[in-house]
DNA sequence: TTGGCGAGTTTTGCATACAAAACTGCAATG
DNA sequence: CATTGCAGTTTTGTATGCAAAACTCGCCAA
């Protein structure tokens, strides 16, 4: 008899709400960008009507406003909403780090190990977007060891609003120094269970990132102001 | 010349997004329900465009699930689904009790302390739809007291997830003097400004209400257990 | 030169048409 | 009697058409 129900299919074409998020994620548009329904649904090869479904879920993660009348823009964050969303972030993480002190496996711990490892080796190779992928599989790695799907799945949705101006920090080395100090420290503490002590430490880890990247805000629309008007 | 732009029109249809939220907040559509789109659409009198849309922002913020080619139906949480979510919204409010005694606003305070009030009486009476309404508002006006945008925003959407099977709550008397005790001194330290006190006493207060929901909800599976075969 | 007006164009929002998938009920078969 | 196959129906998913709102851009006047 023939095969039935092979595993996997020649690849399926990844849904358009994915494509899409991805594409705003990665910053392919950029915050403020105008998302053209004509342009886009050419672009991606379908009709309006799912498009439109698409960017209607985009605008309820968050990732996306809608303009009554005038369409949708990628979301744009002014300073505050940056601070408010790290505020946030740093309350999930926190809450993350304490429950997944108490309930990680050994298993998912050794994991969080090794990539702990491979990010002291890409910082010390000064290999910044390995460093950044590793980083951010390490605190999706906590979340998830939270074992809380409703925490890690809204922490995800929030955690995608700033990958769009991820690639601008561009850390200067003392500030990425205290961060894989901080990182290195929150390994020992959730090796050791110490779930009040890795809470605390993501805030201030959070915390500290929130006002890096506040920093690089600052300076980027001096910079911006410096040169347009 | 005869007035213009007249500050309320009669009553502008509320846009569907609105008035679907609303059914399946309320309600009105019971979770793990059908939502048939000719129906709906026929009920809310639009094209059946905008309330798939309308379908999916819903679906985004997680209050209904999309099965692939068979539709959508109001979201059914699991008893652990349940105790996620207070987990969750016990670390957020947590979060926005200590920011709100940091920076509530003394009219806030008076507000919250009159609100506070009115819940009194309401538990003094034993009026169950007051006590209800009062407690939502009062959580509310803390959670935005904590002046983060990012917080309330993401508070109101998970919290929207369990107002579904909030007309199951139904108090027995110990549990509620106790939820009423835990009011007044929230009361108490947010006036205080003790932002530990009252983050520590939020997360304990929403993991009472988790305990309370969880025990009806297994006290309600028991009893349909007993009824359907 | 600048500001405002208006016709023409573009774009969004909604309704509808059509194709594909899922469901229903019945009959035939083991 | 249970199960399976199948035709008809229903429902979802996608494309397209059309009306209304917004935008563009040139022209005119101050």
């Amino acid at each position: 008899m023939a095969e039935i129900l092979p595993l996997a299919r020649p690849t399926a074409p990844p849904p358009v709400l994915e494509r899409l998020r991805q594409r705003v994620v990665e910053g392919l548009h950029a915050p403020g960008d105008k998302l053209n329904e004509r342009e886009l649904s050419a672009l991606l090869q379908v009709s309006r009507t799912p498009l439109r479904e698409a960017i209607r879920m985009l605008a309820a993660e968050g990732l996306v406003e809608l303009l009554p009348n005038r369409g949708a823009v990628v979301a744009l964050l002014s300073a505050q909403d940056v601070a408010d969303t790290f505020e946030l972030i740093a309350a999930l993480e926190g809450q993350s780090g304490e429950l997944a002190a108490q309930r990680i496996s050994a298993a998912a711990l050794a994991e969080v190990q090794a990539l702990h490892y491979e990010m002291l080796a890409a910082f010390t190779r000064r290999d910044l977007p390995a460093y950044y992928r590793l980083n951010a599989l390490i605190h999706q790695h906590i979340t998830d060891a939270a074992g809380n799907r409703v925490l890690s799945q809204t922490w995800a949705n929030i955690n995608a609003r700033l990958q769009a101006l991820r690639f601008r920090s561009n850390f200067d080395g003392a500030k990425w120094q205290r961060a894989m100090d901080e990182h290195s420290r929150m390994i020992e503490l959730l090796a050791a269970r110490d779930a009040d002590g890795l809470r605390r430490l993501m805030v201030t880890h959070l915390l500290h990132k929130r006002d890096a990247v506040l920093e690089l805000m600052q300076a980027g629309s001096n910079a911006a102001e410096r040169i347009s008007p």
